[in-house]
DNA sequence: AGGTACAATGACCAGGCGGTCATTCCACTG
DNA sequence: CAGTGGAATGACCGCCTGGTCATTGTACCT
């Protein structure tokens, strides 16, 4: 073991544990240009210029919270879906994992929705690194579909296309259920748009075919409700 | 024919068609926070000062500048849509009015997304008229849907779910050909769309049932390429 | 032509915010 | 206890921008 976690960044990992949830707090109810660094130098409970001797700017204490956002859910991602099996459960697991985290971090959730906004208006410059880290994010994905095609669980399409639809309805989805105070049960709705992207709308579909029938009981599978 | 649109109207409207290009064009371009009256002003080359004759602050021009041009989308998108038969049509059709209607106003497109997201931040306020438009958008495909169920072009889903579904695909597909210069074609993205929710993922699913099988040649049916 | 009503203008103001830095505080050493 | 180095502080500055309003311009009427 070189270097015992030297001081310093024991220091920084301490500071980082204090303002991080701060801004993320602030920056999640005010979005970046709401937010003041007065407020969330009050919410970390440090004095303003305090913030400046660990941030540079504004900006960069924005992108430092928006980045360990991201990895944290990757993570949590990567780690709920690598036990799965069948590409069925990968797409219930990846939303319910979302859906979960994000339920427990709106505020991040807030900063993340706004985060992909500025992106689209933004669009001309050059690769943020959150582009890079939602693209890894998209390609576990796109891989797991990918192997599903492979071993026949699904009929061909285009791997890429496909995750970035799974991500487009799972995205839509939680903004639907953090606006309206909705039912706090994930699975139905993950397993409403499992069925849809795995049937479609089609009748005469047989749900065979693959290997197992998840968690999805029989009579309505769908409870999208409450957005109005 | 009562009130021959009285001298006020026609100012009104010759104002409102040279104020809110500007807005949309400045808006679209920087955001809400980012944009300022001057700039807007410059853009519709008038003084600062009149704009405040026409709308009384920076809030209510966005405002006005918003609701006009989902007004615009949502009259282009009835009337595609009203000549069409089937629930496939409607879909390609809804997708495709809307990409090129983006297309040709991407400064709109960039306030759409801000102002999505600024819903969803604001989460907790009573209902924009923005949300209540964005509904009734929504409540034509779930119409849609509710009557291809009940003709049994279609296996029994909940419409308004599966209108929802639809909407967030179009908007995720539209957000990624807006920021990477994508291909101009637009049929070819919208039938993979409209494939998808149709059949799923399963295999072993023939695609009959529903009378035509429209734009779609055979082969890769699928170009959603272009993201990266 | 002279007058009048009203629209347009843009210099100006006040408030707010990001960022700085002289000062204070404190833990530790000898 | 005195001394010292670095971290924390918050008053302060400069800039920016939404909104105002006294002044100027102008079309129309008599």
């Amino acid at each position: 073991m070189p270097t015992p976690p030297s001081k310093e960044d024991i220091v920084t990992a301490y500071r980082q544990s204090v303002f991080l949830p701060a801004a993320i707090r602030v920056f999640g109810e005010c979005g970046f240009d709401g937010a003041t660094m007065d407020r969330i130098a009050r919410e970390a409970e440090v004095a303003k210029g305090t913030i400046y001797l660990y941030y540079k700017s504004k900006q960069a204490m924005y992108d430092a919270a928006l980045r360990s956002g991201l990895a944290d859910l990757d993570e949590r991602t990567r780690l709920r879906i690598e036990g799965t099996a069948s590409l069925r459960e990968v797409i219930v697991s990846f939303i319910a994992t979302r859906a979960e985290y994000f339920a427990e971090h709106p505020q991040f959730f807030r900063m993340y929705v706004a985060a992909v906004a500025t992106q689209i208006m933004k669009a001309g410059g050059r690769p943020t690194d959150m582009q890079s880290m939602v693209e890894q994010q998209t390609r576990r994905l796109e891989h797991a579909v990918e192997r599903a095609v492979a071993r026949r669980e699904i009929r061909r399409v285009d791997p890429a296309a496909t995750a970035l639809a799974i991500f487009d309805l799972t995205r839509g989805l939680l903004a639907r259920r953090l606006t309206t105070g909705a039912d706090p049960d994930v699975t139905t709705d993950a397993v409403f748009i499992a069925d849809l992207i795995w049937r479609g709308l089609d009748r005469g579909t047989a749900a065979s075919g693959s290997g197992q029938r998840p968690a999805a009981r029989k009579g309505r599978a769908h409870t999208n409700k409450g957005k109005t």
